[in-house]
DNA sequence: GTCTTGCAATGAGTATTTCTCATGTTGTCG
DNA sequence: CGACAACATGAGAAATACTCATTGCAAGAC
């Protein structure tokens, strides 16, 4: 018998484009998704999708399914809500600290949408920590941190939001510009304008500089990427950022972007969150609104 | 996490008034919903319904999620016949026999609404069989059969209808109409109107008179409903009939109606299927469908 | 070609969930 | 008060859903 965890599966999957990452996104392995399929297409006596082909492509029969996931899903949220608040629960707080500089970009459509459904909870984004973020998650202190660097601290539950690539963007006429990448040497020429923050939260010292002993010739700050981004297209120097935080600049043309390294640098980013507050509905929802508006933001772009 | 099989439960409560008879109605035991729905009450942290009124009573909380079920059950019905189409499993083939000659009243819109969302299915209502129909069941001959007198046939299923009780109607001005109920010693001074079939198939001999030893004054026979009631009201008779069967005229006043000894004469009717073709997306909408049409016109006449 | 890599399938075993059975409790009606 | 009907509950059985470990398979690199 058809059930809704069918559906969700089929929503990851399609989301996905991959039964791995499909998984993930549930919470399963791939061999559980596997077996659940294929359960579900025997009792069907329909495939629901090909598997060769990258991202999935579904049949008719699993199309027919998406689309009823597309009505149901939604309206079972819902009603998932109006049931929390009528227990009351929706009592919470969720003060939130961000790691990542440019991750405001999603992070406010989400906060606003959050906003609307669960006017009950608190929510704050307290500027300018100058302490580590993830003890005082333990503390409760905090109730969600966005870090691109999980260390393994007990009771700490760390939820992958998505993959991103960090690019170097160079102005047009740079000499970097338009090739395939960049090698850290090369940056031992150039001024970096980062973020004022310690280099230990920019992926570019810690993953590409550090690792090759290499630092730039001159180091500037910029307080928002707009501002990066003008620095840049000046030829006042390069910066690295991440891959969506750049796209609306790379469409206008107004800077190019290179890879950090041959196979480029990628991180994942993370929600960090107290396992007990992990199973509360408005924490659920607050995850998945921050995966979807990610992926709307990233959309054009190849997640991973 | 709420699941589709909560939702169906939920339904069949409240159409059916209690756990016992929900629970046969979703094929489960009353100890399995019991369990299911505390669970489901305990996750959401909320009360469902008041188990102590009858019919059950829905808190908020359970009406939300009733809410939610009737939007999203027929959306999933509407999704699973598509994919039983695009697994050309349509094919299949639909005859029954009435034991009960006045179910055509209820049969009718079934079979309607069926042929609408089945065209593939062939349906046939053959007319006149003399033969015992349940053999012919197990023979294949015929694929359902309606009856009130289940017999254990290997590899034979009863899926239970409805219960509903069988009346004598008697003209107004009759010195029976209007007494709570008649003993069958009083029907020996009566003519008896029945349909034209054995005396085996009719409850009143089989359930009232026979036991009883006692034998109407006269009988005589009428094909259709509508006739024997033209008989009963001009005082030539009296016939028993199941109570849906007489609603349209007692409500019209064309005839009274008393009950069948102190506790009534009572039936449950069964759809008699083959095993095998219990499962088929057709027969289970079958089903379903004759189940809600039957309360349909029920309505209004306590059904147990 | 073959090596590597990444995804999906599969089989066996485990864990969890969801039932049933047997029994206890509660409320209702005569 | 006793009988009955409906619901609750605990324990164990059955079904199911999942994980782990491994294999198969295809595409790209060398």
């Amino acid at each position: 018998m058809l059930e809704l965890r069918h559906l969700r599966t089929l929503i990851a999957l399609r989301d996905a484009g991959s039964l791995v990452e499909a998984a993930e996104r549930v919470h399963l392995t791939q061999s559980a998704l596997s077996h659940q399929i294929k359960d579900l297409e025997e009792r069907l006596d329909n495939s629901l999708f090909v598997r060769k082909t990258r991202p999935v492509e579904f049949t008719r029969a699993g199309q027919r399914l998406l689309t009823l996931a597309e009505q149901v899903l939604p309206l079972v949220r819902m009603a998932e809500r109006d049931l929390a608040r009528l227990a009351g629960n929706e009592q919470g707080r969720l003060h939130m600290a961000i790691e990542c500089h440019s991750c405001f970009q999603w992070l406010m459509p989400t906060v606003d949408h959050f906003r609307d459904h669960w006017p009950e909870v608190e929510i704050d984004i307290p500027g300018g920590h100058h302490f580590d973020p993830l003890p005082a998650l333990t503390r409760e202190q905090l109730d969600l941190v966005i870090t691109a660097d999980p260390q393994p601290l007990a009771g700490i539950h760390y939820e992958p939001l998505f993959r991103y690539e960090g690019l170097l963007a160079v102005a047009r006429q740079h000499r970097l510009a338009g090739k395939p990448f960049v090698t850290p040497e090369a940056l031992a020429e150039e001024t970096l304008i980062t973020y004022p923050v310690e280099h230990s939260r920019l992926d570019v010292f810690t993953q590409f500089l550090d690792p090759a002993g290499v630092r730039p010739k001159e180091l500037r700050t910029a307080e928002l990427t707009i501002m990066m981004m003008q620095l840049v297209a000046s030829g006042r120097g390069v910066c690295a950022l991440p891959n969506w935080a750049l796209t609306e600049y790379l469409e206008r043309d107004y800077v190019k972007a290179v890879a950090l390294g041959e196979k480029g640098v990628w991180s994942t980013l993370f929600a960090a969150i107290r396992e007990e507050t992990r199973q509360a509905p408005w924490m659920e929802d607050f995850l998945r609104t921050a995966r979807e508006t990610s992926f709307a933001v990233l959309e054009g772009i190849k997640p991973a």
